[in-house]
RNA sequence: CGGGGCGUAGCGCAGCCCGGUAGCGCGCCUGCUUUGGGAGCAGGAUGUCGCAGGUUCGAAUCCUGCCGCCCCGACCA
């Protein structure tokens, strides 16, 4: 490719909506431009790397035995009502109506139209076990789109969904996948880490994240850095705390804590850690008619340590929280606590709640909590002894750095990661919900076993330059870089002998195949290699009037800070090197 | 959806309070000079000032409504 024949739009300065470097650096690059919010136009230099990066999971598709289909973007709404996911998905899914006033959807996943596709042709057990994926715009009105790719409306998915006799075979194809997602991703040329995640109403361990490390990203990954242990912090267990509960040793009092409503600042004041506070959530279950409306309300009181924090996917898997909670609100915390929140408490309650209390709280001894007065905080609470024992004790929190690994292998670490791959075993749902069966050996109809796998292609692109970047611009891995090389000559259009030099090196480099730009705009060298930074390109070779009088080509990696010389008839095959061909 | 902010040239912004010829930098076009780290000089093109209505002799500026976009919180590839 000759850069002027291709598509070089790159800015000097990223638009101000821009906010996170990856957004800021792919509009500057010229990769994506802004259509409408969280809907971009992928500009041709950040196709090529959309295209690398799908082309790359295709490989990894096919090599593990699934079968690329392309189901429409557009759907029709029946199906969707089949699930009765036309109503659950809410304003995420994108609803149209054609000329005849029918409804359809922008399809946000594809579960319904593979699942019909599977009852229609999958009549036997001998056509078991499928995988079919597509590689897919998506789309999904999500509230907030944002951070440019990494969170769009519009984006391609590559989906894949497996279909299999019975569990023991969902679980090995689950597992086939898994491991072709850990081929793909190790392609990548990029940290990443797969973590087990929250299954849903499944249960199970069949689900697994794979997360590429970012100081930016949006989730919190746990892992041990002394065994194979790792997980999103949603699903993290909080292993039961070693040994018993002390004796109390204090004597109950009222304290003054003025202005002192968090339990960081309570025991500042007190000059006590952190962790002999608690602190107390209120939170509502409701009961709701056919019709959806909130016939009875019970509220909670949760209780966690003063230096730990709720972790929502625990507690929505307590008994009696399966079907929603929410927090209370200002008039319920009155009505049972008899003061606004701040300075809440398990004590001298004016209505009953349901203690739940998190396995770190249920073994302390003299906390420290509010006493449902403003102003005021309760010194040597004892369970037992000042109050009954919860009527729960369970894993509410989120893991903190330190906390033993749930393997028993070390201590548990913490970094941050963006989401480009799930993959879960979902069992019968859709296959039920759809009636999707297939017959056994005995002639039985019986429901598919299925699975799906999901890697965010567009987002792939953001996160990897939220990883590699300097202030320079993009540093692409080799794999997933719009090109592997670019040639810069000085001097193009003047010098006889650099274009000579430059053309047969050019030719000589597509010939073996390295996907090479020539930069033959005939810039100023500044804002030639200026653009290349900011491009990414990470492979860089000079050829000028200087170095082709010794006889050298001058090569740079992105990442190197200088650049070397090389002999002129060995660039072709020392690139290749550097590309492991 | 709740809270905050912004819409003026392709991009970044000023002008708005206090109404009176629509500006600056980058980019773009032409010419000359330059040519190994975003060149210099000279000349030039580009605007429904987000949209609609109102006030006024006169609106980018004041008023009303609408639309779009971004940021912060609950969700997900």
């Amino acid at each position: 490719m000759r850069a002027s024949q291709f598509f070089i739009a790159t800015l000097k300065e990223a638009p101000s909506d821009a906010e996170v470097v990856s957004h800021k650096l792919m509009m500057r690059a010229g990769m994506i431009k802004r259509l409408s919010a969280g809907v971009y136009t992928y500009m041709p230099m950040g196709l090529r790397v959309i295209n690398k990066v799908a082309a790359i999971v295709r490989e990894e598709m096919n090599r593990a035995g699934a079968i690329e289909l392309s189901m429409p973007v557009v759907q029709p709404a029946d199906l969707w009502q089949e699930t009765g996911r036309f109503e659950k998905m809410g304003p995420e899914m994108l609803r149209i109506k054609d000329r005849h006033d029918r409804d359809f959807v922008l399809q946000p996943t594809s579960e319904e139209v593979v699942t019909d596709i599977a009852r229609q042709d999958f009549k036997s057990y001998k056509q078991l076990p499928k995988n079919l994926y597509q590689i897919q715009t998506k789309f999904r009105d999500e509230r907030r789109p944002r951070f440019g790719l990494m969170r769009g409306r519009e984006f391609v998915m590559k989906d894949a969904y497996s279909f299999d006799r019975d569990p023991a075979a969902a679980q090995a194809s689950y597992q086939t996948m898994a491991k072709a997602y850990r081929a793909a991703f190790d392609r990548f040329g990029l940290r990443y880490r797969a973590v087990a995640a929250d299954s849903g109403a499944i249960g199970g361990d069949l689900s697994e994240e794979f997360q590429v490390i970012a100081a930016t990203g949006e989730d919190a990954i746990i892992y041990c850095p002394t065994s194979d242990y790792a997980a999103n912090i949603e699903k993290a267990e909080a292993l039961a705390p070693q040994g018993t509960r002390p004796a109390a040793s204090q004597p109950l009092a009222k304290v003054p804590t003025p202005g002192k409503s968090v339990c960081a600042d309570v025991a500042q004041l007190l000059q006590v850690p952190l962790a002999t506070t608690v602190k107390s959530l209120v939170l509502a279950t409701d009961e709701v008619d056919e019709h959806g409306a909130i016939v009875k309300s019970q509220v909670w009181l949760l209780m966690l340590r003063g230096d730990h924090d709720m972790n929502e996917v625990k507690v929505g898997k307590l008994p009696g929280f399966e079907k929603g909670f929410r927090f209370a609100t200002e008039a319920e915390v009155v009505e049972h606590f008899g003061t606004k929140p701040g300075y809440l408490g398990p004590l001298n309650l004016k209505q009953p709640v349901r203690i739940v209390a998190d396995r770190e709280v249920a073994i302390m001894a003299d906390w420290i909590c509010g006493a449902n007065e403003a102003d005021f905080h309760i010194t040597g609470v004892n369970w037992g002894r000042d109050l009954p024992e919860p009527e729960l004790v369970a894993d509410l929190r989120n893991v903190v750095e330190g906390d033993s690994s749930p393997d028993g292998k070390g201590v548990l670490a913490i970094e941050r990661g963006i989401e480009i791959g799930h993959i879960f075993y979902l069992g019968t749902k859709y296959s039920k919900a759809m009636n999707a069966t297939f017959l056994d050996e005995g002639g039985k109809p019986q429901f598919f076993e299925m699975g799906c796998y999901g890697i965010g292609i567009t987002r792939l692109p953001a996160a990897a330059i939220e990883q590699n970047h300097d202030d320079k611009g993009i540093i692409w891995p080799a794999a997933i870089a719009p090109f592997e090389v670019v040639i810069v000559p000085m001097g193009y259009a003047k010098s006889a002998d650099v274009k000579a030099a430059t053309d047969k090196l050019y030719a000589e480099l597509q010939a073996a195949g390295v996907d090479v730009i020539l930069d033959d705009r005939d810039e100023r060298p500044g804002s030639m290699f200026a653009d290349w930074e900011l491009i990414g390109v990470p492979h860089r070779l000079v050829v000028g009037e200087r170095g082709l009088k010794e006889g050298k080509i001058e090569y740079k990696a992105r990442t190197d800070a200088e650049a070397s010389l090389l002999d002129a008839g060995a660039v072709v095959a020392h690139v290749q090197g550097l590309l492991g061909r």
